[in-house]
DNA sequence: ATGAAAGCGCTAACAG
DNA sequence: CTGTTAGCGCTTTCAT
């Protein structure tokens, strides 16, 4: 009688190995490339594994080797991040060098409760490392992790001197740059809208520019907080065009603010850039999306994702290696906000 | 002397149960709540878990129980997803429940070469089942995984009748909800930019429109294809424009293209929504960050996401259920566009 | 209600 | 170069 189509028995090594007429451990040195093992048998096994559709247990692999083949993403808890474009790219260029490698991409986003759920997953052997995305200075998780020993990677430069191996662009460059442009430009009164001031990004970011600034001249710059969202960026420019009516020059720290900041522009009259010239930082889709297109500073986020993935994955192969940091170069992209 | 500061040697079963002096039977019994433990008993070990900082090991649990405690998120090869903020949307929603429940939540991208490595994952026992994104008529995927009789949800209505669990939103009833508020505001000429016609989402939209349209009295209905990105709507749109330059209501399949053709209409002089009346589809963040703001027909893809979610785990937990489809209801979200 | 014992499928010494 | 053997940490009958 026909068997009630039922899950089909699952394949092991030992029944690769008896088809082959070897021993499991040889079946197992060729599933995993251990370069002395007959050629003969070699070409054996492989047919038996094909003949038989043969898949590796993971479980019971990580059960011996202690290795998930898997890490996690960890991002901040406000769920903001998710409607940044910023996310998709990161994720990107995460996956561009986890997929080949058949590393799996976990995603968890932190928060309270949720510390302890990924120390957990590290600790159980189900995350081989994480990366950080953007964790804000109070954020008890690096030093957590790095109490732990456990395999992290921060998106960012840490908020204290820490022993982390993080990546980040150079913030402080990308402000200069932007504060050149403006100052080259002629401007006449400068302002900036910053991310949150709890991020080293925003930090860094207001730093650079001030600092900038005040070299070429211009010793007061207005600075008007807001949290990296597009809505943010609309209420920050309506607040800055009221404590700062005269400006004439923006930097605003994210592109997704310097979106929700230009329609706030048109809206009070005033064009853009003949009468505000308007630099973003992030290069990403939004900085397309405005109008006119932003001129911006442009931070290669999926490189940086890839580099972070690596070196993630460098330091669960050696836990040993040292820490280290990878800054990236921004570069200015001039379009017709500025 | 000290020791050099190595990782903890990890807290076993084993382990705790010689602290509470009882078998390791007992100790899995309360570690996984079965209800038989005398009360006593089971105060010790808890005692003697906290006492030793015990996380069981996934991979060993994995082994046993053929539970990989992860769910798939497959993503569409084009990569295109990652910059559209529906996938944040349905990240935000899939999570909301995997994330309690202690089910890591796997990022995948299909394409070529990923197909077989999806199947491998679900084969593998790295994933108990997958959610299938946006997959495209000419996809094998789909079927390959029901052919091996694996636990899989879709985002949206399979292309042909296949006996797969599915979520989707009433996507004819979306465009009618358009077709008629263009209809009621008496419209002259109207048309519509779609989604690839690939997708069963574009498809339905596309005929929900037309059937309602020619309902009303209009039996023309202008179409032109795009992408769903940003840029694509604003090439649809220029062409729009010349098909059909009377043009004086147009429904726009996604509010991420519904944002990119506003500027051109902008462009092209024409006001919004005294010339030309726009409807999106999503309401995502893109309908609000458009001037003027947005009409668009909402369909909710936190919640659509997280019922996928509930259905995958609910077919894991039981496979022998029943597929099933969840219709969600969109609803017109009127602002300042139509 | 509890414990003893048998694996889950795989890798990694260690012999040979 | 290959096979034998001993677990990895956990769940789950099966006795008791």
């Amino acid at each position: 009688m026909p068997e009630p189509r039922a899950t089909p028995a699952p394949v092991t090594l030992e029944e690769v190995a008896r088809v082959a007429g070897v021993s499991r451990a040889t079946v197992s040195r060729v599933v995993n490339g251990v370069s002395t093992v007959d050629e003969e048998l070699r070409e054996l096994v492989t047919r038996a594994i094909v003949a038989t559709g043969y898949t590796p247990n993971r479980a019971a692999r990580s059960l011996v080797t202690r290795r998930a083949g898997a890490i996690g993403l960890v991002l901040p808890d406000e769920g903001r991040m998710l409607g940044d474009p910023y996310f998709g790219r990161v994720v990107s260029g995460v996956m561009d060098v986890t997929q080949p490698l058949g590393v799996q991409l976990v995603l968890t986003s932190a928060g309270t409760g949720t510390h302890q759920q990924v120390v957990s997953d590290l600790r159980q052997g189900r995350l081989d490392g994480v990366i950080l995305i953007h964790t804000h200075a109070a954020d008890p998780l690096p030093k957590l992790l790095i109490d732990n020993n456990l395999p992290v990677v921060l998106a960012a430069r840490p908020v204290r001197p820490t022993p982390i191996t993080y990546v980040d662009v150079n913030q402080l460059a990308g402000a200069t740059l932007a504060a050149h442009h403006l100052a080259d430009r002629g401007c006449y009164r400068v302002a900036t809208i910053t991310g949150p001031v709890s991020t080293t990004a925003a930090q860094d970011r207001l730093k650079g520019f001030r600092t900038t600034m005040a070299d070429r001249g211009y010793p007061d710059v207005v600075a008007v907080e807001a949290d990296f969202t597009h809505e943010g960026g609309a209420t920050a420019m309506e607040e800055l065009l009221v404590k700062c009516p005269d400006v004439d020059g923006v930097f605003i720290a994210s592109d997704l603010m310097a979106h929700g900041a230009l329609p706030v522009l048109r809206k009070h009259g005033l064009h853009v850039p003949d009468d505000v010239a308007v630099v973003g930082f992030d290069d990403s889709s939004p900085a397309l999306a405005c109008d006119p297109p932003l001129t911006t500073v442009r931070q290669p986020v999926e490189d940086m994702a890839a580099e972070m993935a690596r070196l993630l994955l460098g330091r669960i192969e050696r836990p040993d290696r040292p820490v280290s940091a990878v800054v990236f170069e921004p570069t200015l992209v001039v379009r017709q906000s500025a």
